[in-house]
DNA sequence: GTCAAGTTGGTATA
DNA sequence: TATACCAACTTGAC
Protein backbone atom coordinates (compact mmCIF):
# COMPACT_ATOMS: atom_id res chain seq x y z
CA UNK A 1 0.00 0.00 0.00
CA UNK A 2 3.08 2.16 -1.09
CA UNK A 3 -0.02 5.34 -2.22
CA UNK A 4 -1.07 5.70 1.43
CA UNK A 5 2.07 6.15 3.38
CA UNK A 6 2.47 9.21 3.38
CA UNK A 7 4.20 11.45 5.91
CA UNK A 8 1.97 14.20 7.84
CA UNK A 9 3.11 17.67 7.16
CA UNK A 10 4.49 17.96 10.67
CA UNK A 11 6.64 14.90 10.34
CA UNK A 12 8.60 16.58 7.32
CA UNK A 13 9.64 19.48 9.35
CA UNK A 14 11.75 17.17 11.57
CA UNK A 15 13.37 15.87 8.43
CA UNK A 16 17.41 17.00 8.64
CA UNK A 17 18.02 18.84 5.47
CA UNK A 18 20.60 17.06 3.61
CA UNK A 19 21.86 19.72 0.81
CA UNK A 20 24.89 19.10 -1.78
CA UNK A 21 27.59 21.44 -1.50
CA UNK A 22 27.34 22.46 -5.31
CA UNK A 23 23.85 23.07 -5.69
CA UNK A 24 22.01 26.04 -3.50
CA UNK A 25 18.50 27.66 -3.85
CA UNK A 26 14.92 26.04 -4.08
CA UNK A 27 12.11 25.71 -6.63
CA UNK A 28 8.16 25.92 -5.67
CA UNK A 29 6.00 24.37 -8.20
CA UNK A 30 2.04 25.81 -8.06
CA UNK A 31 -0.30 23.62 -9.07
CA UNK A 32 -3.16 24.09 -6.95
CA UNK A 33 -2.27 25.84 -3.76
CA UNK A 34 -2.35 29.07 -5.78
CA UNK A 35 -1.74 31.19 -2.64
CA UNK A 36 1.00 32.81 -0.13
CA UNK A 37 -0.79 32.28 2.76
CA UNK A 38 -0.77 29.20 4.87
CA UNK A 39 1.24 27.29 2.28
CA UNK A 40 3.94 25.05 3.99
CA UNK A 41 5.68 24.14 0.35
CA UNK A 42 6.30 28.18 0.04
CA UNK A 43 7.67 28.53 3.55
CA UNK A 44 9.63 25.50 3.30
CA UNK A 45 11.18 26.64 -0.10
CA UNK A 46 12.01 30.55 1.62
CA UNK A 47 13.60 29.29 4.36
CA UNK A 48 17.36 29.18 4.29
CA UNK A 49 16.94 29.65 0.42
CA UNK A 50 19.24 32.83 -0.94
CA UNK A 51 17.34 32.28 -3.98
CA UNK A 52 13.74 30.46 -5.01
CA UNK A 53 12.29 29.91 -8.16
CA UNK A 54 8.71 29.97 -8.12
CA UNK A 55 7.33 28.21 -11.01
CA UNK A 56 4.10 27.33 -12.78
CA UNK A 57 3.92 25.38 -15.89
CA UNK A 58 1.20 25.90 -18.62
CA UNK A 59 -0.21 22.41 -20.08
CA UNK A 60 -0.99 22.97 -23.08
CA UNK A 61 -3.43 20.43 -23.26
CA UNK A 62 -5.24 22.06 -20.51
CA UNK A 63 -5.31 25.72 -21.02
CA UNK A 64 -4.90 26.24 -24.83
CA UNK A 65 -8.07 26.84 -27.16
CA UNK A 66 -9.26 23.78 -28.36
CA UNK A 67 -11.67 25.20 -31.22
CA UNK A 68 -13.34 21.46 -31.85
CA UNK A 69 -15.06 21.15 -28.03
CA UNK A 70 -18.35 21.54 -27.28
CA UNK A 71 -18.19 24.85 -25.59
CA UNK A 72 -15.71 27.81 -26.01
CA UNK A 73 -12.43 26.47 -23.83
CA UNK A 74 -9.51 23.63 -24.17
CA UNK A 75 -9.80 20.37 -24.76
CA UNK A 76 -9.93 19.59 -20.98
CA UNK A 77 -11.35 22.69 -19.27
CA UNK A 78 -14.01 25.57 -20.49
CA UNK A 79 -12.68 29.04 -20.23
CA UNK A 80 -14.56 29.97 -17.15
CA UNK A 81 -12.00 28.12 -15.37
CA UNK A 82 -9.03 28.68 -17.54
CA UNK A 83 -9.93 32.17 -16.92
CA UNK A 84 -10.38 31.82 -13.33
CA UNK A 85 -7.07 30.16 -13.12
CA UNK A 86 -4.79 32.96 -14.93
CA UNK A 87 -6.60 35.46 -12.68
CA UNK A 88 -5.22 33.40 -9.82
CA UNK A 89 -1.94 32.66 -11.39
CA UNK A 90 -2.09 37.11 -11.64
CA UNK A 91 -2.91 37.50 -8.68
CA UNK A 92 0.01 35.37 -7.12
CA UNK A 93 2.28 36.78 -9.48
CA UNK A 94 1.76 40.36 -7.88
CA UNK A 95 1.55 38.82 -4.40
CA UNK A 96 5.12 37.49 -4.93
CA UNK A 97 6.27 40.53 -6.89
CA UNK A 98 5.23 42.63 -3.52
CA UNK A 99 7.76 40.40 -1.37
CA UNK A 100 10.60 40.40 -3.92
CA UNK A 101 10.08 37.50 -5.83
CA UNK A 102 7.86 36.69 -9.01
CA UNK A 103 6.04 33.54 -11.05
CA UNK A 104 8.27 31.81 -13.74
CA UNK A 105 5.31 30.67 -16.15
CA UNK A 106 7.14 28.18 -18.29
CA UNK A 107 4.86 26.26 -21.49
CA UNK A 108 4.69 22.82 -22.06
CA UNK A 109 4.08 18.81 -20.85
CA UNK A 110 4.57 19.90 -16.95
CA UNK A 111 7.26 17.10 -15.92
CA UNK A 112 9.43 17.58 -18.64
CA UNK A 113 9.74 21.17 -17.97
CA UNK A 114 10.45 20.40 -14.21
CA UNK A 115 12.85 18.23 -15.53
CA UNK A 116 15.02 20.60 -17.37
CA UNK A 117 14.45 23.38 -15.00
CA UNK A 118 16.22 21.42 -12.11
CA UNK A 119 18.86 20.60 -14.93
CA UNK A 120 19.28 24.22 -15.22
CA UNK A 121 18.86 25.87 -11.77
CA UNK A 122 20.82 23.44 -9.79
CA UNK A 123 18.27 23.72 -6.87
CA UNK A 124 19.16 21.53 -3.96
CA UNK A 125 15.28 21.66 -3.05
CA UNK A 126 12.00 21.33 -5.27
CA UNK A 127 8.75 22.12 -3.22
CA UNK A 128 5.44 21.37 -4.00
CA UNK A 129 2.25 20.72 -2.43
CA UNK A 130 0.81 16.61 -1.86
CA UNK A 131 -1.99 16.26 -4.57
CA UNK A 132 -4.38 13.47 -4.24
CA UNK A 133 -5.67 13.50 -7.63
CA UNK A 134 -4.50 10.32 -10.23
CA UNK A 135 -3.04 12.64 -12.44
CA UNK A 136 -0.61 14.30 -10.01
CA UNK A 137 -0.01 11.01 -7.89
CA UNK A 138 1.69 8.98 -11.12
CA UNK A 139 3.19 12.28 -12.40
CA UNK A 140 4.70 13.24 -8.82
CA UNK A 141 5.99 9.48 -8.61
CA UNK A 142 8.38 10.41 -11.90
CA UNK A 143 8.93 13.87 -10.64
CA UNK A 144 10.37 12.74 -7.08
CA UNK A 145 12.18 9.76 -8.70
CA UNK A 146 14.07 12.15 -10.93
CA UNK A 147 14.49 14.48 -8.23
CA UNK A 148 15.76 11.63 -5.74
CA UNK A 149 18.11 10.52 -8.37
CA UNK A 150 19.98 13.93 -8.82
CA UNK A 151 20.02 14.23 -5.16
CA UNK A 152 17.67 17.24 -5.13
CA UNK A 153 15.51 17.02 -1.65
CA UNK A 154 11.68 17.21 -2.46
CA UNK A 155 9.05 18.02 0.05
CA UNK A 156 5.72 18.00 -0.65
CA UNK A 157 3.37 18.25 2.55
CA UNK A 158 -0.31 17.78 3.10
CA UNK A 159 -1.97 21.38 2.68
CA UNK A 160 -4.93 21.25 0.48
CA UNK A 161 -6.95 19.83 2.50
CA UNK A 162 -7.47 19.35 6.42
CA UNK A 163 -6.48 16.19 6.75
CA UNK A 164 -4.07 13.29 5.12
CA UNK A 165 -6.66 11.07 3.61
CA UNK A 166 -3.94 8.19 3.59
CA UNK A 167 -4.34 8.80 7.79
CA UNK A 168 -8.01 8.06 7.77
CA UNK A 169 -7.50 5.06 5.70
CA UNK A 170 -4.96 3.58 7.91
CA UNK A 171 -7.19 4.74 10.71
CA UNK A 172 -10.62 2.64 9.10
CA UNK A 173 -7.97 -0.22 8.51
CA UNK A 174 -6.83 0.10 4.64
CA UNK A 175 -10.52 1.01 3.57
CA UNK A 176 -11.80 4.79 3.01
CA UNK A 177 -15.07 5.17 5.59
CA UNK A 178 -18.33 5.13 3.14
CA UNK A 179 -20.23 7.02 5.64
CA UNK A 180 -20.53 10.93 6.26
CA UNK A 181 -21.23 10.14 10.10
CA UNK A 182 -18.72 7.20 10.39
CA UNK A 183 -16.08 9.49 8.37
CA UNK A 184 -16.33 12.30 11.37
CA UNK A 185 -16.11 9.78 13.87
CA UNK A 186 -12.69 8.57 12.61
CA UNK A 187 -11.03 11.76 11.15
CA UNK A 188 -11.81 13.56 14.73
CA UNK A 189 -10.24 16.91 14.79
CA UNK A 190 -7.62 18.25 12.50
CA UNK A 191 -4.38 19.38 12.99
CA UNK A 192 -4.76 22.84 12.22
CA UNK A 193 -7.30 23.24 15.40
CA UNK A 194 -4.28 24.14 17.29
CA UNK A 195 -1.41 24.94 15.09
CA UNK A 196 -0.60 28.28 14.15
CA UNK A 197 -0.89 29.26 10.57
CA UNK A 198 2.26 31.34 8.64
CA UNK A 199 0.07 34.09 6.96
CA UNK A 200 2.21 36.69 5.45
CA UNK A 201 5.84 37.26 4.65
CA UNK A 202 7.81 40.19 5.09
CA UNK A 203 9.57 39.06 2.18
CA UNK A 204 10.74 35.76 0.31
CA UNK A 205 14.43 35.13 -1.62
CA UNK A 206 14.66 37.21 -5.21
CA UNK A 207 15.20 34.35 -8.18
CA UNK A 208 17.90 33.94 -9.37
CA UNK A 209 19.45 33.50 -13.04
CA UNK A 210 16.79 31.96 -15.09
CA UNK A 211 19.14 30.70 -18.50
CA UNK A 212 17.28 30.46 -21.32
CA UNK A 213 14.49 28.09 -20.37
CA UNK A 214 11.44 30.33 -22.30
CA UNK A 215 9.93 32.27 -18.91
CA UNK A 216 7.26 34.52 -19.52
CA UNK A 217 4.43 36.39 -17.99
CA UNK A 218 1.43 35.63 -17.18
CA UNK A 219 -0.08 35.39 -20.12
CA UNK A 220 -3.47 36.43 -21.41
CA UNK A 221 -7.09 34.57 -22.74
CA UNK A 222 -5.58 36.07 -25.98
CA UNK A 223 -2.31 34.91 -25.84
CA UNK A 224 -3.77 31.31 -25.34
CA UNK A 225 -5.79 31.28 -28.29
CA UNK A 226 -9.01 32.88 -27.03
CA UNK A 227 -10.64 35.30 -28.78
CA UNK A 228 -12.36 37.54 -26.32
CA UNK A 229 -15.73 37.76 -27.87
CA UNK A 230 -16.50 34.27 -26.98
CA UNK A 231 -18.37 34.24 -24.40
CA UNK A 232 -20.76 37.20 -23.79
CA UNK A 233 -21.84 36.84 -20.79
CA UNK A 234 -18.55 35.67 -18.65
CA UNK A 235 -18.67 33.94 -14.69
CA UNK A 236 -18.90 36.81 -12.12
CA UNK A 237 -16.79 35.22 -10.00
CA UNK A 238 -12.67 36.82 -9.78
CA UNK A 239 -10.26 34.33 -9.48
CA UNK A 240 -7.25 34.84 -6.51
CA UNK A 241 -5.89 34.79 -3.73
CA UNK A 242 -6.60 38.35 -3.07
CA UNK A 243 -10.22 37.78 -4.08
CA UNK A 244 -10.50 34.53 -1.97
CA UNK A 245 -9.39 36.02 0.90
CA UNK A 246 -12.09 39.29 0.69
CA UNK A 247 -14.64 36.63 -0.21
CA UNK A 248 -14.58 34.46 2.99
CA UNK A 249 -14.10 37.55 5.52
CA UNK A 250 -17.19 39.26 4.18
CA UNK A 251 -18.85 35.49 4.16
CA UNK A 252 -18.66 35.08 7.35
CA UNK A 253 -18.77 38.91 8.82
CA UNK A 254 -22.39 37.93 9.87
CA UNK A 255 -21.78 35.42 12.59
CA UNK A 256 -25.14 34.44 13.12
CA UNK A 257 -25.51 34.14 9.56
CA UNK A 258 -22.63 31.71 10.02
CA UNK A 259 -24.09 30.32 12.94
CA UNK A 260 -27.39 29.64 11.45
CA UNK A 261 -25.98 28.05 7.95
CA UNK A 262 -28.29 25.62 6.81
CA UNK A 263 -27.33 23.81 3.36
CA UNK A 264 -30.58 22.17 2.48
CA UNK A 265 -32.25 25.23 3.30
CA UNK A 266 -30.47 27.59 0.87
CA UNK A 267 -32.45 28.51 -2.28
CA UNK A 268 -30.54 27.07 -5.03
CA UNK A 269 -32.69 29.79 -7.46
CA UNK A 270 -30.48 32.62 -5.83
CA UNK A 271 -28.34 34.02 -8.54
CA UNK A 272 -27.63 37.66 -7.58
CA UNK A 273 -26.71 36.87 -4.13
CA UNK A 274 -26.11 33.23 -3.99
CA UNK A 275 -26.93 31.36 -0.54
CA UNK A 276 -24.03 29.75 -0.25
CA UNK A 277 -20.64 31.51 0.09
CA UNK A 278 -18.93 30.23 -3.50
CA UNK A 279 -16.08 29.72 -2.05
CA UNK A 280 -15.75 25.91 -3.57
CA UNK A 281 -13.80 27.45 -6.69
CA UNK A 282 -11.39 29.21 -4.35
CA UNK A 283 -10.86 26.02 -2.56
CA UNK A 284 -10.68 24.06 -5.59
CA UNK A 285 -7.86 26.04 -6.65
CA UNK A 286 -5.90 26.85 -3.34
CA UNK A 287 -6.78 29.85 -3.47
CA UNK A 288 -8.04 29.78 0.18
CA UNK A 289 -6.78 27.80 2.66
CA UNK A 290 -9.22 24.96 4.16
CA UNK A 291 -7.28 24.82 7.25
CA UNK A 292 -7.59 28.75 7.82
CA UNK A 293 -11.37 28.45 6.23
CA UNK A 294 -11.14 25.75 9.12
CA UNK A 295 -9.74 28.25 11.80
CA UNK A 296 -12.10 30.95 11.60
CA UNK A 297 -15.34 29.30 11.41
CA UNK A 298 -13.86 27.98 14.76
CA UNK A 299 -13.46 31.50 15.55
CA UNK A 300 -16.92 32.07 14.96
CA UNK A 301 -18.58 29.30 16.55
CA UNK A 302 -16.55 29.59 19.67
CA UNK A 303 -18.28 32.96 20.01
CA UNK A 304 -21.92 31.97 19.58
CA UNK A 305 -24.54 30.48 21.93
CA UNK A 306 -25.73 28.14 19.27
CA UNK A 307 -24.59 27.20 15.82
CA UNK A 308 -25.28 24.47 13.24
CA UNK A 309 -23.40 21.16 13.00
CA UNK A 310 -22.34 18.96 10.09
CA UNK A 311 -23.16 17.74 7.93
CA UNK A 312 -25.29 20.83 7.48
CA UNK A 313 -23.60 23.92 8.60
CA UNK A 314 -20.63 25.28 6.91
CA UNK A 315 -18.44 23.37 8.77
CA UNK A 316 -19.83 20.84 7.47
CA UNK A 317 -19.58 21.30 4.02
CA UNK A 318 -15.38 21.70 4.44
CA UNK A 319 -15.75 18.16 5.92
CA UNK A 320 -17.48 17.11 2.92
CA UNK A 321 -14.34 18.10 0.85
CA UNK A 322 -12.57 15.64 3.05
CA UNK A 323 -15.31 12.79 2.95
CA UNK A 324 -15.19 12.41 -1.22
CA UNK A 325 -11.31 13.26 -1.08
CA UNK A 326 -10.69 10.11 1.28
CA UNK A 327 -13.35 7.91 -0.61
CA UNK A 328 -11.63 9.06 -3.92
CA UNK A 329 -8.26 8.76 -2.80
CA UNK A 330 -8.61 5.10 -1.14
CA UNK A 331 -11.27 3.55 -4.23
CA UNK A 332 -9.58 2.50 -7.20
CA UNK A 333 -11.49 3.47 -10.29
CA UNK A 334 -13.35 5.99 -8.47
CA UNK A 335 -14.13 7.92 -11.52
CA UNK A 336 -15.73 4.95 -13.27
CA UNK A 337 -18.54 2.51 -12.84
CA UNK A 338 -16.62 -0.27 -14.04
CA UNK A 339 -14.00 -1.70 -11.63
CA UNK A 340 -15.54 0.69 -8.90
CA UNK A 341 -15.90 -1.36 -6.01
CA UNK A 342 -17.88 1.05 -4.28
CA UNK A 343 -19.90 1.76 -7.60
CA UNK A 344 -23.52 -0.16 -8.34
CA UNK A 345 -23.29 -1.34 -12.15
CA UNK A 346 -26.40 -0.27 -13.56
CA UNK A 347 -27.35 -0.62 -16.71
CA UNK A 348 -27.72 2.78 -18.87
CA UNK A 349 -28.98 4.08 -21.66
CA UNK A 350 -26.37 5.14 -24.45
CA UNK A 351 -28.76 8.75 -26.28
CA UNK A 352 -26.43 10.90 -27.64
CA UNK A 353 -29.35 13.45 -28.88
CA UNK A 354 -30.84 13.72 -25.25
CA UNK A 355 -27.26 14.47 -23.70
CA UNK A 356 -26.61 17.16 -26.34
CA UNK A 357 -30.21 18.47 -25.50
CA UNK A 358 -29.61 17.90 -21.62
CA UNK A 359 -26.26 19.47 -21.96
CA UNK A 360 -26.88 22.64 -24.20
CA UNK A 361 -30.16 23.67 -21.52
CA UNK A 362 -32.52 22.73 -24.19
CA UNK A 363 -34.52 19.61 -22.66
CA UNK A 364 -37.54 21.51 -22.41
CA UNK A 365 -37.84 22.04 -19.10
CA UNK A 366 -37.29 25.52 -18.36
CA UNK A 367 -36.14 24.68 -14.77
CA UNK A 368 -33.48 21.67 -15.45
CA UNK A 369 -32.65 24.22 -18.85
CA UNK A 370 -31.90 27.32 -16.96
CA UNK A 371 -29.47 25.46 -14.55
CA UNK A 372 -27.62 24.38 -17.59
CA UNK A 373 -27.57 27.64 -19.27
CA UNK A 374 -26.36 29.10 -15.60
CA UNK A 375 -23.20 26.09 -15.93
CA UNK A 376 -22.56 27.40 -19.46
CA UNK A 377 -22.56 30.41 -18.66
CA UNK A 378 -20.93 31.40 -14.76
CA UNK A 379 -19.15 27.60 -14.60
CA UNK A 380 -21.59 28.02 -10.93
CA UNK A 381 -24.94 27.02 -9.78
CA UNK A 382 -26.00 26.06 -6.24
CA UNK A 383 -25.46 22.84 -4.69
CA UNK A 384 -29.39 21.92 -4.79
CA UNK A 385 -29.29 22.89 -8.57
CA UNK A 386 -26.48 20.65 -9.20
CA UNK A 387 -28.59 17.89 -7.89
CA UNK A 388 -31.69 18.38 -9.85
CA UNK A 389 -29.81 18.41 -13.17
CA UNK A 390 -27.79 15.01 -11.78
CA UNK A 391 -30.75 13.62 -11.02
CA UNK A 392 -32.67 14.27 -14.41
CA UNK A 393 -29.55 13.15 -16.56
CA UNK A 394 -29.23 9.78 -14.69
CA UNK A 395 -31.83 7.64 -12.51
CA UNK A 396 -34.49 10.42 -12.28
CA UNK A 397 -35.55 10.83 -16.23
CA UNK A 398 -33.19 9.81 -18.96
CA UNK A 399 -31.30 7.53 -17.40
CA UNK A 400 -28.34 8.01 -19.41
CA UNK A 401 -24.63 7.37 -17.67
CA UNK A 402 -23.35 9.13 -14.59
CA UNK A 403 -20.20 9.67 -16.16
CA UNK A 404 -21.46 11.19 -19.27
CA UNK A 405 -22.51 13.82 -16.71
CA UNK A 406 -19.31 14.21 -15.03
CA UNK A 407 -17.78 14.97 -18.03
CA UNK A 408 -19.74 17.78 -18.67
CA UNK A 409 -19.27 19.39 -15.41
CA UNK A 410 -16.02 18.27 -14.87
CA UNK A 411 -15.49 20.82 -18.14
CA UNK A 412 -17.57 23.47 -17.45
CA UNK A 413 -17.76 24.15 -13.18
CA UNK A 414 -14.65 26.41 -12.32
CA UNK A 415 -15.29 24.53 -8.82
CA UNK A 416 -14.55 21.47 -10.76
CA UNK A 417 -12.95 19.12 -8.33
CA UNK A 418 -12.20 15.51 -9.42
CA UNK A 419 -12.93 13.46 -6.13
CA UNK A 420 -15.64 15.71 -5.29
CA UNK A 421 -17.41 15.75 -8.49
CA UNK A 422 -17.17 11.62 -9.12
CA UNK A 423 -18.32 11.73 -5.85
CA UNK A 424 -21.48 13.52 -6.35
CA UNK A 425 -22.27 12.11 -9.49
CA UNK A 426 -22.69 8.51 -7.77
CA UNK A 427 -24.32 9.88 -4.85
CA UNK A 428 -27.37 11.19 -7.32
CA UNK A 429 -27.00 8.40 -9.73
CA UNK A 430 -27.89 6.02 -6.60
CA UNK A 431 -24.41 4.28 -8.02
CA UNK A 432 -22.78 4.71 -4.60
CA UNK A 433 -23.11 6.53 -1.07
CA UNK A 434 -27.01 7.09 -1.09
CA UNK A 435 -29.33 4.20 -2.57
CA UNK A 436 -32.95 6.07 -2.15
CA UNK A 437 -33.44 5.90 -6.24
CA UNK A 438 -37.87 6.65 -5.46
CA UNK A 439 -36.97 10.07 -3.92
CA UNK A 440 -36.74 12.09 -7.30
CA UNK A 441 -36.23 15.62 -7.81
CA UNK A 442 -39.22 17.16 -9.77
CA UNK A 443 -37.97 18.79 -12.65
CA UNK A 444 -41.18 20.82 -12.57
CA UNK A 445 -42.47 21.46 -8.96
CA UNK A 446 -38.77 21.53 -7.46
CA UNK A 447 -38.25 24.64 -9.76
CA UNK A 448 -41.70 25.94 -8.75
CA UNK A 449 -40.90 25.67 -5.18
CA UNK A 450 -37.94 28.22 -5.06
CA UNK A 451 -38.56 30.28 -8.20
CA UNK A 452 -42.87 30.74 -8.41
CA UNK A 453 -41.93 33.86 -10.25
CA UNK A 454 -38.98 32.53 -12.49
CA UNK A 455 -36.69 35.20 -11.73
CA UNK A 456 -34.23 32.63 -12.27
CA UNK A 457 -35.64 31.14 -15.22
CA UNK A 458 -35.91 34.45 -16.70
CA UNK A 459 -32.78 35.55 -16.42
CA UNK A 460 -30.87 32.32 -17.75
CA UNK A 461 -33.61 31.62 -20.16
CA UNK A 462 -34.89 35.50 -21.77
CA UNK A 463 -36.03 33.73 -24.72
CA UNK A 464 -38.70 32.86 -22.15
CA UNK A 465 -39.30 36.19 -21.19
CA UNK A 466 -42.46 37.07 -23.36
CA UNK A 467 -44.10 33.74 -21.72
CA UNK A 468 -43.63 33.79 -18.43
C1' DG B 1 -30.05 -8.49 12.98
C1' DT B 2 -30.90 -3.44 13.81
C1' DC B 3 -30.47 1.22 13.01
C1' DA B 4 -29.68 5.30 10.67
C1' DA B 5 -28.88 7.67 6.70
C1' DG B 6 -27.52 15.88 4.94
C1' DT B 7 -30.90 17.71 0.38
C1' DT B 8 -38.47 14.12 -2.38
C1' DG B 9 -43.34 14.85 -3.24
C1' DG B 10 -47.66 15.30 -1.64
C1' DT B 11 -51.10 15.98 1.80
C1' DA B 12 -52.90 17.19 6.26
C1' DT B 13 -52.86 20.12 10.14
C1' DA B 14 -52.06 24.12 13.07
C1' DT C 1 -46.05 29.66 6.47
C1' DA C 2 -44.28 25.98 9.00
C1' DT C 3 -44.30 21.39 10.41
C1' DA C 4 -45.57 16.44 10.58
C1' DC C 5 -46.04 12.38 8.37
C1' DC C 6 -46.36 8.75 4.89
C1' DA C 7 -45.10 6.29 0.82
C1' DA C 8 -41.42 2.75 -0.34
C1' DC C 9 -36.22 2.16 -0.87
C1' DT C 10 -30.71 0.15 -0.07
C1' DT C 11 -26.63 0.02 2.24
C1' DG C 12 -22.83 0.74 5.69
C1' DA C 13 -21.76 0.52 10.36
C1' DC C 14 -22.01 -1.87 14.35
Amino acid sequence: MQRFSVPSPSSYRLNPITSMATRSGSLIWFRKGLRVHDNPALEFASKGSEIMYPVFVIDPHYMESDPSAFSPGSSRAGVNRIRFLLESLKDLDSSLKKLGSRLLVLKGEPGEVLFRCLQEWKVKRLCFEYDTDPYYQALDVQVKDYASSTGVEVFSPVSHTLFNPADIIEKNGGKPPLSYQSFLKIAGEPSCAKSELVMSYFSLPPIGDVGNLGISEVPSLEELGYRDDEQADWTPFRGGESEALKRLTKSISDKAWVANFEKPKGDPSAFLKPATTVMSPYLKFGCISSRYFYQCLQNIYKDVKKHTSPPVSLLGQLLWREFFYTTAFGTPNFDKMKGNRICKQIPWNEDHAMLAAWRDGKTGYPWIDAIMVQLLKWGWMHHLARHCVACFLTRGDLFIHWEQGRDVFERLLIDSDWAINNGNWMWLSCSSFFYQYNRIYSPISFGKKYDPDGKYIRHFLPVLKVYI
